[in-house]
RNA sequence: GUCCCCAUCGUCUAGCCCGGUCAGGACACCACCCUUUCACGGUGAGAACCGGGGUUCGAAUCCCCGUGGGGACGCCA
């Protein structure tokens, strides 16, 4: 288990366990049918996210499936894209993939690649309906009614219309949704493949899907679906068509390519997965009170599909940023040390990383309390932390300039300096109240120190407690550091 | 073009279903306070019911029409 996923332990909710006969028949069962395209989209993680909840929320049944139906757009190691994103986010799959050694659940197998056998079957049941025919090769659902040949102008070709009744989508997000779906479709391409319309709806029909919670483009594609589940003469299940996620700039919905779209963004960054699942929920989804922040118990007890907007949501990078945040000042100081070292690993080859995992424990540990209540997000942790862990560290040129040019920081450096043998390090207090003697002897405030001082030891005029810097350091760091600063002080 | 969905501060939203509160909160922005830098935090400011009709004593709330936004219209999923 990594530290990305530990904190999910703390949310403890049991794993779908078997259920008598009848109390199966009333359980919700939702599932979250992906593509393996090789990117997990935030857009998805919400999808995935409200299913999820769902089914914590009523006790039902969380499935994965994964809908590879598409040879041509697969490929093996997209899978893991997947599965991944799902276990950072610590969404756990009851029946899928991956479960209990090799695809656990009784409704298997959930790649829909091996499930050839079922379509057969179910497209035998429609054939013998007479509810297909074949047309240049490929197998067509066939819609009852009568029949006129219209030219289509969006689409520049003549198609063939069919006289239906309006289908009635019953939707517990949207109401009731009347569409008119009036031409036959493929369902078995010609290479023999059977389309996701299909497959969609002989697996949501046979892992008994009892709630189909998915993005409001499907919602266009539901009276297909709807037909489907007539023709085969089962129950239609309940349908949640949950609003999409726009860009933050520009229009549409957020796709693959914009900016912060990717799950797997918000990882290598480091943001907190608790963070990121908490500001998902909150896009269309509100507890029906001004919380925002909740624990992901709170949040599961409180959700509702019934409380889930029928309006598209902006993403706000600048609202997860802040979410993210305080999640990480909330952390408790040992979780952020493990989560923290979590992060420098994951940054490999980075010289700031080598440097901070390589040095000793207590060091490190002290350099992470200092800085938690600081950082808004790991990602700022290397260029916040470069000159606790190395002597080779940047100096900012501007802040040098500014410093080193007002009043007399060379006077201050030596004052600094001179005081440091008899300065009690043993704490923040102590060094504190040593600067505010020193500055009080001389007429001066605690500032016309701290200013100097923090230019010395870290090259910067941002970063933690200067005491704090100082007893972290401790006595022969910062004199050597103070040293080197007035050295190289010249005229200035 | 056709069909479907939606519409409150810049953004996420509460309020709408069961008409009557200064239309509330959060993010962002600005000011001030706190302070040892930078943050955090605190206080405060600015900021919205898309437009037009109707129903009603009264409409953000109910109805209709516009407009705007979004989605779908594949042998993609």
């Amino acid at each position: 288990m990594t530290g990305d996923t530990r904190w999910f332990l703390l949310a403890v909710f049991p794993k779908h366990k078997p259920q008598s006969s009848s109390r199966a028949m009333s359980q919700v069962r939702v599932r979250f049918a992906p593509s393996p395209t090789g990117f997990f989209h935030i857009g998805s993680a919400r999808t995935a996210l409200f299913n999820w909840l769902y089914a914590r929320h009523t006790g039902g049944v969380f499935i994965l499936r994964i809908e590879d139906t598409d040879k041509e757009r697969n490929s093996a190691e997209f899978y893991n894209v997947i599965y991944d994103a799902l276990n950072w986010l610590g969404l756990n799959w009851d029946e899928g993939p991956k479960v209990g050694g090799s695809g656990g659940g009784d409704f298997g197998p959930y790649l829909q690649s091996e499930r050839a056998g079922i379509y057969a079957d179910y497209l035998g049941k429609l054939k013998a309906a007479g509810r297909t025919y074949e047309k240049d090769g490929a197998v067509w659902f066939k819609l009852l009614g009568e029949r006129s040949e219209v030219y289509d102008e969006h689409r520049k070709k003549t198609v063939t219309k069919v006289k239906v009744a309006p289908t009635v989508i019953d939707d517990l997000i949207r109401g009731r949704v009347e569409r008119v779906e009036d031409e036959d479709f493929v369902i078995v391409r010609s290479d023999g493949n059977p389309v996701f319309h299909l497959v969609n709806v002989v697996d949501d029909l046979t892992m008994k899907i009892t709630h189909v919670i998915r993005g409001e483009d499907h919602l266009s594609n539901t009276s297909k679906h709807v037909e489907l589940f007539k023709a085969f003469g089962a129950p239609v299940p309940k349908f949640a068509h949950i609003p999409l996620i726009l860009k933050q700039n520009g229009p549409g919905k957020m796709s693959k390519r914009d900016q912060g779209a990717l799950v797997e963004e918000y990882q290598k960054r480091g943001y907190l997965p608790e963070a990121l699942v908490n500001f998902l929920a909150l896009l269309g989804w509100n507890p029906g009170d001004d919380r925002e922040k909740m624990p992901i118990a709170d949040i599961i007890r409180l959700f509702d599909l019934l409380g889930v907007n029928q309006s598209n949501a902006r993403f706000d990078e600048k609202k997860l940023a802040h979410m993210n945040m305080a999640y990480l000042l909330a952390l408790p100081p040992e979780e952020f040390l493990g989560r923290a070292r979590d992060f420098f690993r994951s940054l490999g080859d980075n010289a700031v990383a080598k440097a901070a995992l390589a040095a000793p424990e207590a060091y490190f540990q002290a350099v992470m309390q200092l800085c938690q209540s600081k950082l808004k997000s790991f990602e700022e942790l290397p260029a916040y932390t470069v000159y606790f862990f190395t002597d080779e560290f940047p100096t900012d040129a501007k802040v040098r300039e500014k410093v080193m040019t007002k009043g007399a920081p060379k006077e201050r450096l030596q004052e600094l300096m001179a005081a440091l043998p008899a300065m009690d390090f043993a704490s923040d207090a102590a060094i504190e109240a040593a600067i505010k003697e020193l500055a009080a002897k001389g007429g001066l405030g605690f500032g016309d120190y701290q200013a100097v001082a923090r230019l010395a030891l870290s090259g910067t005029n941002v970063g933690p407690s200067i005491t704090g810097m100082f007893r972290v350091f401790g006595r022969e760091r910062v004199e050597q550091r103070l040293a080197r600063l007035l050295a190289t002080a010249g005229d200035s």
